[in-house]
DNA sequence: GCAATTATGGGCGGTAATAGCAAAACTATT
DNA sequence: AATAGTTTTGCTATTACCGCCCATAATTGC
C-alpha cells in the first residue's frame, strides 16, 4: 500500500460515512472517521470538486450554538441514477431511483406468459426508454442496473431455469441488458435479491439470515451470511427442493400475489376467510405450515441463522402463517434461538433488493471515488 | 488510516508472504507484495530485530546465477509454539507444534468416560505439563492454544452438550483452560475444527464446503463459507438432527474409529468384509449411504457448496461409502456440481483443525507484528 | 584480472498524515 | 455598539513513509 492508496481509502471511508448518514460537519466526521481535521478538509475538497459531495447551508436549529457556525457537507444522492428491473413470467417492473435508492419513478408492463425472448427484451427496452423519459433522466446518468429473474443465474451470467419464460435457459441476460446501458448491469435470482432487500433495513444488525421466498411456482431461499449474499457454487444456493414434503395441494396460498396464477382468486378467498377465523380456511393455513416445517427446521439446524424470514406470498400471510408455523415447528425439535418473522417489504422486496444490489455493486467505485479505474460519469453540475 | 498503520499493514503483508511461502529474496518479495525494494528493506530490518524473520544463508543451487547473490529471508517458525488439545469422552489428546504447525510432540491419555469435570481438567493439566516437558518447551513460549470438544460451544465460551462428559454442560471450558496458559485459549466444537483442518490443504482453492463428521455418537457438520468457518448463532450451526431418517441400526459403521464404543469390533469386521466384496457387508454400507443421502441432498440444494467432505468414521470408509452414496443420491434429485469426497486427514482432522485455529487466531497479531497491542512473547534468540 | 551482472545501501523528493496557531465568524453580555 | 467568549477555519510546520535513483559491493564467466 502506498500513500495514494491510503488517501483513496480515507476518502472512501469519509464518503461512506456521508452516504450512510445525514449531512455532517467537520467535527462529526472527525469523530466518526478518526482522521484529523486537516486531512478531512483536503478530502472534502477533492470530493466536492469531483461532484460527490456538496456543501449545504447550515441547517437552522432551534437553539443556535455559540461560536462560528460549522460548514455542513452532504452526499449528493442526486449525482446519478440507478435502475432496478424485476422480470417475471407475466410482467416487467422497472424502477429508477437516485443513489439513495429513493424511487424517482416506476413502470409496470404486463405481457403474455408465452412471450418469446426477443419480444420480451424489446418490451424491456421500450419500458426502460419510457420510464427514463417520464422521469426526465438521461440514460448516461444511470450508473448501475440490476435485473431480477426467476431461475439460477450462473457465474457466467447465463440462466439455468427449469421451466417458464421461453428461450430463457442458457442465455446471457446480463449481456443482453448490458447492451442497453453504458454501465455495469447485474442479473440475479429473485429470491436472492429479495433477501438482499430485507438486509436494507437491518444492515449490520442481523448478520446471518435465511429468506424464504414463496410464489405460485416455487420456493426459493436467499441466504445472507456474514451480512453478505451467499450465492453458492454457480449461483445454485437456495434452490431447495421440498417437493417430497411439499405436496402441491398445500401450495394454494402461494398463489396469493400472482394475479395471473390460476388459484389467485381462491387463495385470496381462503386468506380472507382465515382472517375471520373460519376453521376450514385456518386448516388450510396449518397445512401450509406443516408443509414448510421440515424444511425450515433443517435450515435452522444446519445454519442456525439469527432469523428466518418469510417473504413473497408467504410474507403476505405472515399474520396467519407465523403462529401456525410456531406450533407446527414445536412438533419437531425446534432449534432454540432462531427467530421466525415475516418480510418487512412485502411485494417491494425484490425491487428493494435490486436497488440494494446496484448500490453495493457501485460500492467499490462509489466509495473509491478519486481516480477510480473506471470513473463514474459524474457531473458536478448534474441535478443542480 | 495514518502512516503508522500503513507500515503495519505492509509489514504484516510481507510477514504473511514469508509465513506462507519458502525463504524468499528481496526480488521475490518485491514481486509478491508490490512494495518497493527500499520499503521491503526497512520492513525486513524491523522484522529481523523483532525476531519474526531471520536471514538464512543463500541456498546452494545447481546453477548459480550470475551477479551478486541475493540475501534470503525466512519466517522463524521456531520462534514460538502452539498447542492443540482434542477432548473426547474417553481420552485427551494433546499436541504441541511450532508456528508452521509441524508437530513437535503428542501425548494421548485414556480415561474413564465417567470421569468428572474437576478430575478431567486435572488430567488435562497434567497431560500438558508432561507433553511440554517431553518436548523441552517452556510454557511461556506457547502463544496459542485451541481445544476441541464435543457439543455446541456458545459465544460466551460455555458448552451446551446434550449428553456424555459429566459436568460439561453450561461450564466455561475456555476459562478453565485459560488459567493454565498465559496466552489466548480458544475452544471449539470438534466437527467445526475438523472442517477447519480440511481447509488447511485446500486454502483459497475451495471457498465453500460442508464437512460431515460422523463418530459413534452423532453426526456433526462443519461449514466453511467464503474460506472461513461459519459458526452460526451461538455456535449452533451444523448440529443437524437426522434422527428421523437416520435409524440407529444404520449407524453401525460409525463406531469404526472409537475404540471404546460397543460396536467397534463389529464395525471393523463389517468394513473388512465389505472390502472383500462380501454382499451382506456391502449391504450394510448401502444402508448407511441411504441413511445419509437425504441430509446430504438437502445440504447440497440449500448451500450448493463446492464440495461435501466425509470425515470421522465416514471418512475412514470413504472407499466403500462414496460409490454407495453416489448411487443412493442418484435416486434423489442430485444437484449437479457439488463434489462428494473423503477427508484427507483421517483421524488427524481435529488436531489439524486445532493447529489451524491457533494459527488463524494468532493471525492478526502474527501478521501485525510491530507494536501489536499485546505483543507476543517473542524472543529473538529463542530456538537458535 | 576484467567485464558483465545483479543486489545492496543510502540520499533525495514527493505525498499525505498529524499538530499547532492565528484569524474569522458567530453568540452573549454589558 | 463594543467586547468577551467560543468554536470553526485556513494555513504553515513537522513527521512518517513510500518510490526513485545512483554509487558500491559481490559474484560469475571469459
Amino acid at each position: 500500500m502506498d500513500h495514494t492508496e491510503m488517501r483513496q481509502r480515507n476518502a472512501a471511508e469519509t464518503l461512506g460515512i456521508l452516504y450512510r448518514g445525514s449531512p455532517a460537519t467537520m467535527a462529526t466526521l472527525q469523530r466518526e472517521s478518526g482522521l484529523s481535521r486537516r486531512t478531512l478538509e483536503l478530502i472534502l475538497d477533492d470530493l466536492t470538486t469531483t461532484g460527490w459531495v456538496t456543501e449545504v447551508p447550515v441547517p437552522a436549529r432551534d437553539v443556535r450554538p455559540v461560536g462560528r457556525p460549522a460548514r455542513s457537507f452532504a452526499f449528493r444522492y442526486d449525482a446519478a441514477c440507478i435502475v432496478a428491473v424485476q422480470l417475471e413470467a407475466g410482467q416487467i417492473h422497472a424502477t429508477v431511483a437516485d443513489l439513495a435508492a429513493s424511487v424517482l419513478g416506476r413502470l409496470r408492463v404486463s405481457l403474455p406468459v408465452s412471450t418469446d425472448r426477443e419480444e420480451r427484451l424489446a418490451l424491456l427496452d421500450d419500458c426502460i426508454r419510457r420510464l427514463l423519459g417520464q422521469c426526465g433522466v438521461e440514460r448516461s446518468s444511470v450508473v448501475a442496473v440490476t435485473v431480477s429473474t426467476p431461475g439460477v443465474v450462473q457465474d457466467d451470467g447465463t440462466i439455468d431455469l427449469p421451466m417458464t419464460m421461453p428461450g430463457w435457459t442458457g442465455f446471457s441476460l446480463s449481456e443482453a441488458v448490458g447492451k442497453m446501458f453504458d454501465c455495469p448491469v447485474r442479473v440475479e435470482n429473485d429470491a436472492k435479491l429479495a433477501a438482499l432487500g430485507e438486509k436494507w433495513s437491518r444492515d449490520g444488525d442481523v448478520q446471518d439470515f435465511a429468506y424464504i421466498f414463496g410464489d405460485s411456482e416455487r420456493i426459493g431461499v436467499g441466504l445472507v451470511i456474514r451480512n453478505e449474499l451467499y450465492r453458492g457454487l454457480n449461483g445454485a444456493a437456495g434452490e431447495v427442493r421440498w417437493s417430497h414434503e411439499f405436496a402441491l395441494e398445500a401450495t394454494l396460498l402461494m398463489h396469493l400475489d400472482d394475479e395471473d396464477a390460476p388459484g389467485h382468486v381462491a387463495a385470496q378467498a381462503v386468506v380472507a376467510a382465515a382472517r375471520t377465523g373460519e376453521p376450514a380456511a385456518l386448516h388450510e393455513v396449518e397445512r401450509l405450515a406443516h408443509a414448510l416445517a421440515p424444511g425450515i427446521t433443517s435450515i435452522a439446524w444446519l445454519l442456525a441463522p439469527e432469523e428466518i424470514i418469510l417473504g413473497g406470498s408467504l410474507g403476505s400471510v405472515q399474520d396467519l402463517l407465523i403462529p401456525a408455523l410456531e406450533s407446527a415447528l414445536a412438533e419437531y425439535d425446534r432449534p432454540f434461538a432462531t427467530k421466525i418473522r415475516g418480510s418487512q417489504f412485502g411485494d417491494q422486496s425484490i425491487v428493494t433488493g435490486c436497488l440494494r444490489m446496484c448500490v453495493e455493486s457501485l460500492g467499490d467505485e462509489l466509495f473509491m471515488p478519486i481516480a477510480a479505474p473506471h470513473p463514474l460519469p459524474l457531473n458536478a453540475d448534474f441535478g443542480r
